[in-house]
DNA sequence: TTGTAAGCGTTATCAG
DNA sequence: CTGATAACGCTTACAA
């Protein structure tokens, strides 16, 4: 056996053709200007198109019409299994619900924070969608210079963090103060020595957890040490276990650790335990995402529960009604976060 | 502020005109064909090219020569949270990371798997890709239904299931032997009644695993037991922890559960253990995949690590191998899994 | 080596 | 209400 090419489809001539009615009158069935015709007419050729199993070819239609009917979900991720993070999973999901209810497709698309990539861009730069979704990691700065050369571009983009930009689209989960609940909560509960853990490469959403649990110490006038603030590695387990056996090698260790992710806490929770700790008598440990996994560790983690899925439905949304003109101020939206109470902390 | 429409990006014919020749000669330079021209007069289209940040419209394009650069990872899937299982998110960074090596980009659409809908091939339908990769999940004769109506439409697609039929190319692990040996490793360790837990929906993977599971049983001389077989609910820990409860309330409950997926494995766990139930010592409980978090269950979950990633890329690989005229037999592939052994079996 | 013209499948314009 | 024709941006003959 040997492969057979991609068959070329009927196009609106076959259509025409068999109809016995000329490519336009087949074009307006297709964009339902039905009122521009007889009704035998159009009977002949919906029969044809079936017959056929016509479906319109978009790179034609947009070439003509200057619209692909496609969004653009553009990450900047370090890591080559940049869709591991469950959170990113998330959003996605979200972003696909909302194109297919309104007939648009999801092209993903990804380059490293490393270095400034225009390629990132490519969907755009080629007229392969209509507008994009940025999911960015990486230095601030570098974020910033993503943002400004999509402005460039087209005013088609919503951002998914929160950042201080008035001009652009924003949607993003309050992070600041979920982080800033938290960590009242450790403080409530008498910690005064409680770790930050992030990791190496900046993510907004991280950023603004450290805020949030800086200006939850500050309101409680504990003074910050710098000593209990980490970002090492990546998100894994195994990036948790190495900062929390550093931090309990200390002299003065914490009594609390506020893990950026979920996955972080789980590895300290690790490592704490097979110090002979315990969590969370002798440790506290809180993450953050609520993973399906939180509810079931040992003990049961206590976490900010973030709305990805939400989070990319609103961005898509968003998205949509800049595309297609119907929202044409810029908005910034921020969801609510959940703090889930559990035993760990 | 108001919105302002994409700037229409500059076309062959203003790089033309900037460089003082015609579209011709720029396209030989885009398309790199650079001996058929004097190098001065490439380097002053390539100048022009800088100038205008030109970049190739690949609408226009892929209009003209039948090429999309796109390849389809079409999902058939219950759940809206599509993506939110990991192995799911990992298969699809695998074919992003092949895509962008070999210059395609990646289009994700996903169907319901409840009946038949030709929708999920509108990628391909609509010639917005060149070829599509097919995660499908639901009845096994539903499954086939979609094989078929790819096979109908052109050889370039690739299924990440093992299915049986010589004409197609497949990618796949091979859970039916993971399945085996943990099944067998649990045996020996003297369990005779191992209950099994898989989905309400029918998914490939589920299929093999229950199928290596009773070849085991079956190699072992012990007769399968219909009771202890519960296919409930979706991939989650609450569906795990449901199937759990029930099978213990059994007059004779299983000393081990097989569950098909981690997360099912976690919340059978944190069931078995809150009806005050040890976990191995009472029951032993083993999973599959291999998540980032099983390392960090108490205990510490026994599982098949199956290579999702990798999964992905060969998948992608044969995809483009396909597209690219580079293999033109249907090949399948069986990727090898790893028996974990934790704790917890 | 470079330029000109046709056509990919579609929609928009405008005349019948 | 219908049909011919041009144009979207590009590549591929073919002609200069």
């Amino acid at each position: 056996m040997t492969a057979r090419p991609p068959s070329r489809r009927p196009g609106l001539k076959a259509v025409a053709q068999l109809a016995g009615v000329s490519v336009q009158t087949v074009s307006n069935v297709v964009n339902a200007k039905v009122h521009e015709m007889s009704p035998e007419t159009r009977r002949r050729v919906e029969e044809a198109m079936r017959e056929l199993n016509y479906t319109p070819n978009s790179q034609a239609r947009g070439l003509r019409v200057q619209k692909t009917s496609t969004l653009a979900l553009l990450l900047l991720d370090p890591d080559p299994l940049y869709l591991a993070d469950p959170m990113t999973a998330l959003i996605i999901s979200g972003v696909g619900a909302v194109a297919r209810e309104h007939g648009y497709m999801v092209l993903v698309h990804a380059a490293h924070p490393n270095q400034f990539d225009r390629g990132l861009f490519l969907p755009i730069l080629q007229n392969r969608a209509d507008g994009s979704l940025l999911l960015l990691s990486g230095e601030k700065s570098m974020r910033r210079a993503y943002v400004e050369e999509a402005a460039k571009l087209t005013d088609h983009f919503v951002i998914l963090e929160d950042i201080d930009a008035p001009s652009v689209c924003t949607v993003s989960a309050d992070n600041h103060t979920g982080s800033f609940e938290l960590t009242t909560r450790l403080l409530d509960a008498g910690h005064r020595r409680i770790a930050f853990l992030g990791t190496a490469v900046s993510w907004p959403m991280i950023e603004q957890r450290f805020a949030g649990y800086r200006d939850a110490l500050d309101a409680a006038g504990i003074a910050f040490d710098p000593a209990l603030a980490r970002f090492e590695g990546e998100w894994n387990a195994a990036t948790g276990a190495s900062m929390a056996t550093q931090l309990y090698g200390m002299k003065e260790p914490p009594t609390a650790i506020l893990a950026g992710n979920d996955l972080l806490a789980i590895g300290a929770i690790k490592a704490l335990k097979s110090s002979g700790l315990r969590v969370p008598e002798d440790v506290a440990v809180a993450g953050f995402n609520d993973f399906a996994f939180a509810e079931h560790t040992d003990p049961p983690l206590t976490t900010v529960r973030v709305p990805g899925f939400e989070l990319g439905r609103r961005a898509a949304l968003r998205l949509i009604a800049r595309i297609e003109g119907t929202e044409t101020e810029p908005v910034s939206e921020r969801l609510p976060v959940e703090l889930i109470a559990r035993a760990s902390a």
